[in-house]
DNA sequence: TATGAATGAGTCTTCATTCAT
DNA sequence: TATGAATGAAGACTCATTCAT
């Protein structure tokens, strides 16, 4: 009668980026890794744990021995997720010249970069977010918060330099921070585009975006 | 304990747009209102039809005299969402000069103001669209398609005349339409910025990035 | 939302009395008490050995190189309650004089003072009984018959020699073994009411419902 | 290998009481009906919603269009037992001579009737209801409260008039009123005894408990 | 059009228990 | 003795849906 639903993204393997702290391990990591594949392509709430644990080749309740519930299992990739996009950018931060282009280009760079390397991981951060209980989110979304702040005081110390003109700054912040989260949509990783090319565009754009003055 | 999921958007009037064929009247148009609005702030996995009755102050059984089942309310709005779309576009389209310029202007002007006038259709158009079978997915995929061509095409005439010089067509095409598709997530109807600026910025904004000789 | 099920008696220090036979040591004796105090507070169904396991800073499996099983656990239990129970009615027994009168004030005040001195083994051994197959409730069974027997023997005694003139047998027998069984619910150890003020109160209050010509 | 738990009292045919108001009906009093022969057998927490479901020849879903909850299903009885266990006290109240030992005699005859007729209902509420939330209790609380004071009331007053020399006030109120929570222990309707013997039988213990001038 | 009662499959989670270490 | 990981059955409850009324 009728299709079963379709997958949301493209990529089919689903890989943890490292972290600095405490990476997990064993059937913890084997956990993550394909609730994160499922998660992705077809979302928290249509994921239930006994599709989980099947692709795991494990009863349900094994899963609990490792996680108190569904939900903290979203909460831990989310926490991951967010871990290594901020530690990217705060990387890309410092190794870039101390000028407002050459920031927001680094910035830009590597969030392009964690977006198209790691797609479901971007998905899951970007769109299951709101699943998760204000407490289960919270520490993710001071990453967030932080990492948003990165990239618009970049753009405002651009404009206070005369460097960038944006039409209208907070549309343009949003429309720089939006390339990102639209990658896993269309982006397929080791598919025609490299994802050096996208993350350099992605930069040049944002900087044409800003009316940057050397930009491309 | 544990605080409820948050909505995934501001805006909380959710209306349908006005289509040009049969708009729905009476229940039947209060059920795709009430959907509408729960399937964008929760999720369409994470709207029971219980939910949904509840919201209507109606019992789950009565919705079954208006809908086959609960998919067939979600891709009646995907549908009334894409009709909107497509004819926005049309519209802009025809009433553009013909220079690709500022068809491309016009194009990115329309799509901007559905997305910003109707958040809550334009979220469950673009991230519930992948609970629907294909079957009842592929009306809503033929317009997409179209309204993608539309764009596309501009483009590459724009290119082909040396109108444009976008660093590489394809990722400024998706960074384009993201820039509407993102919208729900950050603003807010009746909020300081009016749809008309947002219009406005994301059409400069697309020409800009398309290095348009006439851009902002 | 809702409140926890409430304790089912006052007592918190849950201890084991002691027995003749091979009293319990180490962990197999904390367990025991641990599982007598949640036993008695919550019911023998509502406590799993999660939570058993968790009040003894243990994992759930440890329990079993001291157990064969949960039930186990409450059947030693109820046997305990019942020989401690057994022998203290036989030791008052043996140290009444033989009169029916002395021997029923013996019987009483000893059956009240191993109820108000161990109210939660005393709730247990009444209340948890059923949850024991027939088989392994069975020595307790026994043991109780017998101490049953020693007090309608006394009464059916005294009846004989004209000391006891009761309404009706049976129902008063009823009533005054259940006075003891009723006080883990009502009577606090520690309280304002001493144990022996209770148990001589009791022990009068039978002799009164016997119609004891040498009542109080 | 092993036996199944035993039920906790001889009775089998649960009826309800008749109520003032809103008697239960059809589907709904079969649960409750149905959910008292099982709860008194064998207890609250040891009955599941599908041993519930399945005595009913119902599927367990089904139960849930007529209650919210498992617990709901509880508290309804011990709201029922509660109440008419009240209504007899305040009629064998009003219905009796103005005089402490009538009134405590005809009391403590409602008392025993109550349990002795609904030996099912009186286990429930005794023994189940620390199995409720203090919010679904406190209805119940709150009239059995009430029903205390109304036999303390009148022990007082009939120590105040020299009609009751009891040894102990507050123990010998806990023995009347424990005389009737025993009964489903014990007491087999249809038995050899008869309810009103036994009923007059604990009218007359109690006030030879209390030590009455004017008693058996 | 709407309802109340019911269903069968499914939800997440907990249960007592086992077993290799 | 104690643990961590696992299991299979069962726990309460919700799901979308049907159907007689």
């Amino acid at each position: 009668m009728s299709t079963s639903p379709r997958s949301r993204l493209r990529a089919t393997d689903a890989r943890l980026p490292p972290t600095a702290a405490a990476p997990p391990e064993g059937t913890r990591r084997r956990i993550l890794e394909t609730a994160l594949q499922l998660f992705a392509s077809r979302g928290y709430h249509d994921t239930s744990i006994r599709d989980l644990a099947s692709a795991l080749e494990l009863r349900p309740s094994a899963l609990y021995a490792h996680f108190a519930a569904k939900d903290h299992v979203l909460a831990e990739l989310v926490r991951i997720g967010h871990e290594a996009h901020f530690e990217a950018l705060e990387t890309a931060f410092q190794g870039a010249k101390p000028t407002p282009a050459d920031q927001v280009r680094a910035l830009v760079h590597a969030h392009t970069r964690v977006h198209a390397e790691h797609p479901q991981l971007a998905l899951v951060v970007n769109e299951e977010f709101y699943a998760l209980s204000l407490e289960l989110a919270a520490p993710a979304q001071a990453l967030r918060d932080k990492a948003n702040a990165m990239l618009l005081d970049a753009i405002q110390r651009g404009m206070a330099q005369g460097q960038f003109s944006p039409l209208h700054p907070h549309i343009t912040a949003a429309a720089i921070v939006g390339m990102g989260s639209r990658i896993p949509h269309w982006f397929e990783p080791g598919g025609p585009i490299a994802v050096e090319t996208l993350a350099k565009t992605h930069a040049e754009l944002a900087l044409r975006m800003l009316g940057s003055v050397s930009g491309a």
